[in-house]
DNA sequence: TGTAAAACCATAAAATCCCATAAAATAATT
DNA sequence: AATTATTTTATGGGATTTTATGGTTTTACA
């Protein structure tokens, strides 16, 4: 699985088709599932993208862990109940669903930004805004990335 | 076996049928046996549902663990008294039992609720009430979610 | 023979497929 | 390096298919 980088600004058409960004295409060009699976954002106002294949790992794990962990439980059935698979056209487009669309306040345009093993779609201005934040906050906090 | 993602509410007509989503129909396509096994939810006021093989799992699963856990033996027991297979009808429609109907509050209009591995079957309003339960005691305990 | 269940038929809305095009990116050539 | 050719990508619109839902007819069977 091959990571998601960088951020592209597409346009939503008339039936509210959007082009995926091909570099994330090519991310999950692999997989059984042609497509992604997006969910609400638990923590900002924008929508959170993931493979299948990491939807799956999810599965496993709380099948293993669900029946002794409620609060784990609770999570990936918040996750599962509102994830929306979806496939690609045949030109890489997929349809985003009214209630993400409003729930992240994408009318026309939106952006995708990679995160690593996931992506998420913000509205464009509320992106920049969150940047800004995220960066005042790097300045302050001056954390260390460890890679083990 | 594929996943049930998403949530789908669909309405019961006057005979009681009501289509099971075509993504939930997808995940069970390629199984022996065209439907799914419905039963009342232990913990909820909802209808849990399975696919068959899925059940046969639990089975295998309970082959080998009842012998020695009577709790789980009782659980297994319980589940595989009240589980109804119910098969698709051509357009994809099942009837839901009555007794699983009343357990659940549901009269017109249902919720299809994946669960991963599983899904579950709810009143829209029960439904909404418990999801923002939910929603709230993760705010509050803060679960982390690793994905191994 | 009456009743419930199953099979069959119909339809509007939504989703998907198919084709076309212009812009952008990449590769090839001079 | 500059120019040209080729491919890929994003975007647009029409045609087709799928889906959810309703109703009618036939079959099973008690």
């Amino acid at each position: 699985m091959s990571l998601f980088l960088s951020s592209y600004e597409n346009r939503l058409d008339t039936k509210g088709r959007i082009s995926v960004p091909a570099s994330f295409r090519a991310s999950v060009a692999s997989e059984q599932f042609p497509g992604v699976v997006l969910y609400r954002s638990f923590t900002h106002n924008c929508i959170e993208g993931l493979s299948m294949s990491r939807m799956e790992q999810l599965a496993s794990a709380t099948d293993k862990m669900g029946v002794f962990d409620s609060e784990l439980d609770d999570l990936s059935a918040m996750l599962f109940a509102d994830a929306r698979p979806l496939a690609f056209d045949v030109t890489g487009r997929i349809i985003i669903p009214a209630d993400l669309l409003k729930h992240a306040g994408i009318t026309d345009t939106a952006v995708f930004v990679g995160r690593g093993n996931s992506f998420q779609i913000w509205n464009p201005a509320a992106f920049r805004a969150a940047q800004t934040d995220a960066l005042n906050n790097l300045r302050v906090t001056r954390p260390n990335l460890v890679i083990s």
